[in-house]
DNA sequence: ATGATGCACACT
DNA sequence: GTGTGCATCATG
C-alpha cells in the first residue's frame, strides 16, 4: 500500500520529497515514518527526515530515486513529535526539516548564559514536612490535570520540593515528566536529588554529552524505560512517552529562548507539547516574565503563590544609593561597607552590568537619559553620523551640548565598563585581594571555579564581575554585595530593560537575604526612582509588574502585540541596509493591520564583520505579523552576500 | 543549503 | 573567443 517515503531535509525550502525505500534491508513499513534516511539530493547526498509515507509518487516528477539507506534502527520520532515540529514551522516560521534538526539533542551546543545558582539546596537526604502553601500548591495541581500553572515564590520558599512532589505523582500515574532548567550547570545537584526520589533511571540531555550518549539517552525515552527528562531549553523536545507533566524552573530566564534559527522559546513549545498531550505544565519564578504574570492576571495560568521562607531569613535591608553628585564609580557609602566588612574579616561582591556597547546621552547633575518618542527606549550616540539615533524605528536627533531638562552643562555619555570598574576598585582599596570574573577574564571552564573557590576560602576581599559572580552568592564569607550600576541594564536600547532591571535586583537581594541574613546590598543609581529601581528595592513586586503592564499597554509592545524582529544581515552594510528597505517596501504594499518600524541599524550594528538592520513588524495578533514576514521571506530576492534572520517573539533586541 | 546553469561583461 | 561574477533555478 504505502510505496513512497516523504522525506523533507534541514534546509530552508517548505516542501518535502519522495522516495522510494532503501533496496536494502528495508523493513517493515510500519517502521519508516521518524526515521533518518541518506539520500541523494540533487548533486550530494544528504540526511532527511520520514514525515510519512505515500502510496503514489507526486505528479510531474521525473524519476523517483530510492534512498540509500535509513540512519537509524528506530524511529527517532513518533507522530506527536513530527506534529510538534509543522507547529514549529507556522510558529517560527522554518521548514519542517528545519524544525526537525533543531529537536535532536545536541545538533548545536547550548551557548552558556549565566544563570543564578539553584534556589534551594535540593537533595539534602530527609525530605522535610511541607508548608500549607506547599500543599496547597501541589492540591491545585492535581485538581486540575493539564493545568497551566505558575509557582510564584520567593527565593527558598521551597519551589523544588514542590515540583519534585508534582513529579512523584505524574510518575505515579504511570506518565512521563520533562524538568527544564535554564543552564545545564545548574542540574548537576538536581538530578540527584531526581535519582534519589525517583528509583529507575533519569535521562539528562547535557550539551557535554558525546552523540552516541545523547542518541542512547533518546532512544530509552523513546522505548519508555526512562520517564523523565532534565536538562537546558532543548530537553523540551525529550521523547517522554506519556507526557504528563512539564516543570520550567526560573521561567524568566533567557536562555529558554534559542539565539540560532528556528529561534523557538521553550516556554511557549511546552505550552503546545502539553495542550498537544493532555499534560499539565508548572513553571516557576521569584520574579515571571511580564508575559507570565499577565498570563496569571488574565486566568490563562493559575498562580500558585509561595510567600514564606522555610529556614527563615528576611528580605535584606537594600540600600539606594543615588549616584547623582557621587564622584567615580564607588559612592561613599560603598566605600564605606566595603571598609567595614574587611574589617569585619568579611568578603564583598561588586555586580556589574555587561558593559555598554554603546553611548547613552547622560546628565550627570539630573540623571536625564535621552529617549525615543516614539519607542520609549534610549537613544544611542553614533559617532560618524554625530547623532542620536533610536534603534527601534530609526529616529535620530542632535546630541545636546546641555541637559534638555535641568540645563546643566555636566552632561556626557554614560557607562563605565568592567575594566574601568576594577581599575578603581584596585586604586581605592590597594591592601585588598581583588578578582574580577567575566567572560572576558576566565576564558576557560576551569578559571572560574578556581577562582570561586579561592574566594569561597576567604583569599579573597572582592569578587566583581558580571551575572557569573552571582554563584558566590551562598558562600558563607559574602556580609556585602553591591550592584554597581544598576541602570546600565536600564539604559539598553529594549523594550524588556526595566523587567530585567527589576529582576536582577531582586534576585540579588532574594539569595542575599536567604544566604547572609546579618548582610547588606546596596544598590547604586542614577535613577532612584525608577520604577525597576524604586520597586524591587521595596520588594513591592506586585506594583511593579501592575505599572510594567499599563506602560507595556500604552505603548503597545508585548504581551499586549506580537512583535516579528527581521535581521538583514551582511559584510556589505549598504546590501545590509537596502535589503531592510526592500522589505519594508514588501510590507507597505500588504495593507495589513501591521506597524512597521525601522529600518533602523541593530543596537549592535555589526557582528564578526557582519553589518546589520532590522525591521520589527509588530501587530496586535500574530497572524497578520506572520504574514507579513512570510511576504518577505517569499517576495524578497536577497544576494548572495545578505541573510535574513527571522526572530517570533523576540527576547532580547540587541 | 548548495550545486548547476545561463547570461553579462572583461580581457589575452 | 574564453574566463569570472552574479542572479536564477532545481533538488524527488
Amino acid at each position: 500500500m504505502s510505496e513512497f517515503l516523504e522525506v523533507v531535509f534541514n534546509i530552508p525550502i517548505d516542501s518535502s520529497f519522495t522516495y522510494l525505500p532503501p533496496a536494502k534491508n528495508p523493513g517493515d513499513s510500519s517502521t519508516w515514518v521518524g526515521r533518518r534516511v541518506i539520500a541523494s539530493f540533487g548533486r550530494r547526498k544528504a540526511t532527511g527526515f520520514v514525515v510519512g509515507l505515500k502510496s503514489e509518487a507526486p505528479a510531474g516528477v521525473g524519476t523517483i530515486k530510492a534512498a540509500d539507506r535509513f540512519l537509524d534502527k528506530e524511529p527517532l520520532f513518533g507522530t506527536g513529535e513530527i506534529e510538534l515540529a509543522r507547529w514549529m514551522g507556522e510558529m517560527y516560521l522554518c521548514s519542517l526539516g528545519e524544525a526537525l534538526g533543531s529537536m535532536l539533542p545536541g545538533a548545536r551546543r547550548d551557548s552558556t548564559v549565566p544563570a543564578f545558582p539553584a534556589d534551594e539546596p535540593i537533595g539534602e537526604d530527609e525530605i522535610r514536612e511541607l508548608s500549607d502553601e506547599q500543599d496547597a500548591a501541589i492540591a491545585s495541581m492535581a485538581a486540575r490535570q493539564g493545568g497551566t500553572f505558575y509557582l510564584y515564590g520567593i527565593t527558598g520558599s521551597g519551589k523544588t520540593e514542590v515540583f519534585l512532589a508534582a513529579a512523584r505523582r505524574a510518575l505515579d500515574a504511570g506518565r512521563g515528566v520533562i524538568y527544564l532548567v535554564p543552564e545545564i550547570s545548574l542540574t548537576h545537584q538536581l538530578i540527584e536529588a531526581v535519582r534519589k526520589r525517583f528509583p529507575g533511571p533519569v535521562a539528562v540531555l547535557h550539551s557535554a554529552m558525546t552523540p552516541s550518549q545523547r542518541l542512547a539517552a533518546w532512544h530509552s525515552l523513546r522505548l519508555g524505560e526512562t520517564m523523565i527528562a532534565v536538562g537546558a531549553r532543548s530537553a523540551i523536545f525529550a521523547p517522554v512517552r506519556n507526557l504528563g507533566l512539564v516543570i520550567i524552573d526560573e521561567e524568566h530566564e533567557g536562555s529558554y529562548k534559542s539565539s540560532s534559527a528556528p529561534r523557538y522559546h521553550a516556554r511557549q513549545v511546552a505550552m503546545k507539547r502539553c495542550a498537544l498531550a493532555g499534560a499539565s505544565l508548572v513553571m516557576g519564578s521569584a520574579t515571571p516574565s511580564v508575559e507570565a504574570w499577565r498570563l496569571m492576571e488574565t486566568g490563562g495560568m493559575e498562580r500558585l503563590s509561595l510567600t514564606r521562607r522555610l529556614s527563615g531569613g528576611e528580605m535584606p535591608a537594600i540600600r539606594v544609593v543615588d549616584m547623582r553628585g557621587e564622584d567615580g564609580c564607588l559612592s561613599r557609602s560603598l566605600v564605606g561597607e566595603i571598609e567595614e566588612t574587611k574589617a569585619l574579616g568579611r568578603q564583598t561582591i561588586l555586580f556589574l552590568n555587561r558593559r555598554g556597547f554603546s553611548y547613552f546621552f547622560h546628565c550627570r547633575t539630573c540623571g536625564y537619559e535621552l529617549k525615543c518618542r516614539h519607542c520609549s527606549v534610549s537613544l544611542t550616540f553614533h559617532k560618524a553620523a554625530n547623532r542620536m539615533v533610536c534603534h527601534y524605528c530609526g529616529f535620530s536627533a542632535p546630541p545636546p551640548s546641555v541637559c534638555p531638562e535641568c540645563g546643566s552643562l555636566d552632561v556626557g555619555y554614560a557607562g563605565y565598563g568592567t575594566e574601568q570598574v576594577e581599575e578603581t576598585v584596585r586604586a581605592r582599596f590597594p591592601g585588598y585581594t581583588v578578582r574580577r570574573v567575566d567572560t572576558d577574564s576566565v576564558s576557560k571552564k576551569g578559571e572560574l571555579k578556581t577562582v570561586l573557590d579561592e574566594f569561597r576560602s576567604g583569599g579573597v576581599d572582592i569578587l566583581l564581575g558580571t551575572q557569573m559572580v552571582a554563584k558566590g552568592l551562598n558562600f558563607p564569607g559574602v556580609r556585602l554585595v553591591g550592584v554597581v550600576q544598576a541602570d546600565t541594564a536600564l539604559q539598553l536600547p529594549d523594550f524588556r530593560s526595566a523587567e530585567r532591571t527589576f529582576s536582577l535586583i531582586t534576585q540579588v537581594a532574594g539569595r542575599a537575604g536567604r544566604f547572609f541574613k546579618d548582610g547588606t546590598v546596596i544598590v547604586q543609581t542614577f535613577h532612584p526612582e525608577a520604577d525597576a529601581i524604586r520597586l524591587s528595592c521595596s520588594g513591592r513586586q506586585d506594583e511593579f509588574y501592575a505599572r510594567e503592564i499599563v506602560a507595556r499597554e500604552a505603548l503597545g509592545f508585548p504581551p499586549f502585540s506580537r512583535i516579528v524582529r527581521l535581521v538583514f544581515r551582511s559584510k556589505n552594510g549598504m546590501s545590509a541596509s537596502s535589503a531592510a528597505g526592500e522589505a519594508v517596501a514588501i510590507v507597505e504594499t500588504l495593507a495589513l493591520e501591521v506597524e512597521v518600524l525601522g529600518p533602523a541599524e541593530c543596537p549592535i550594528g555589526v557582528i564578526a564583520g557582519n553589518h546589520r538592520y532590522q525591521i520589527l513588524l509588530k501587530s496586535a495578533a500574530l497572524p497578520t505579523a506572520h504574514r507579513a514576514a512570510r511576504a518577505v521571506k517569499e517576495g524578497l530576492r536577497l544576494p548572495a552576500d545578505t541573510y535574513l534572520e527571522v526572530d517570533v517573539d523576540p527576547v532580547s533586541l540587541l
